[in-house]
DNA sequence: GCCAACGTTGGC
DNA sequence: GCCAACGTTGGC
């Protein structure tokens, strides 16, 4: 089983929001690594990290599991959602997503902050310069070390 | 709101 | 195929 981290906007989607719904379809990928990575890559019960970017306290806040193959985001086809794409061909759509499951929410937010200090993260992706991949691979001792401190 | 980083687009 | 312009991400 392979572990990712997964972010999300709490403004429009957040952790809260999935122990709510359950099990959601993680739309709104429009980068090709990332598509590519969730439709080749990605396996149906690997776990990931649910991480809060672009707010206040930016971090780690819960886990999830990936329960569904790849399939079409129908938001590429909604003229009326942001994540609309005109170029998108409905017989070959460009945009894919996975459903996700939740799985558990931390007590509290191991922040952006603290990864970054911690040692044995040295090599996280979210602490690289120039991260802007919304979904990444997280190695098993990356996984541990940071539940460790949920 | 600013800005660095980097992806995408489109003219040539 | 190059590259300038533009858009987006995301921390601060």
């Amino acid at each position: 089983m392979a572990y990712w981290l997964m972010k999300s906007e709490p403004g429009e989607y957040s952790i809260d929001d999935l122990e709510r719904d359950g099990v959601e379809p993680w739309d709104g990928i429009r980068n090709y690594q990332v598509r590519n990575m969730i439709r080749d890559t990605m396996q149906v019960g690997d776990q990931a990290i649910f991480y809060h970017s672009s707010c206040k306290v930016p971090g780690a806040v819960g886990t999830m599991e990936i329960v569904s193959e790849a399939y079409p985001d129908p938001t590429q086809f909604d003229a009326n959602d942001k994540h609309f794409d005109a170029k998108s061909d409905p017989e070959n759509p460009r945009w894919l997503l996975r459903d996700v499951k939740f799985l558990s929410k931390f007590e509290r937010t191991v922040t952006l902050k603290e990864l970054k200090a911690h040692p044995g993260l040295e090599d996280f992706q979210l602490n690289k310069r120039g991260n802007r991949l919304s979904i990444f691979p997280v190695s098993d001792k990356q996984w541990k070390i940071i539940l460790g401190l949920a």
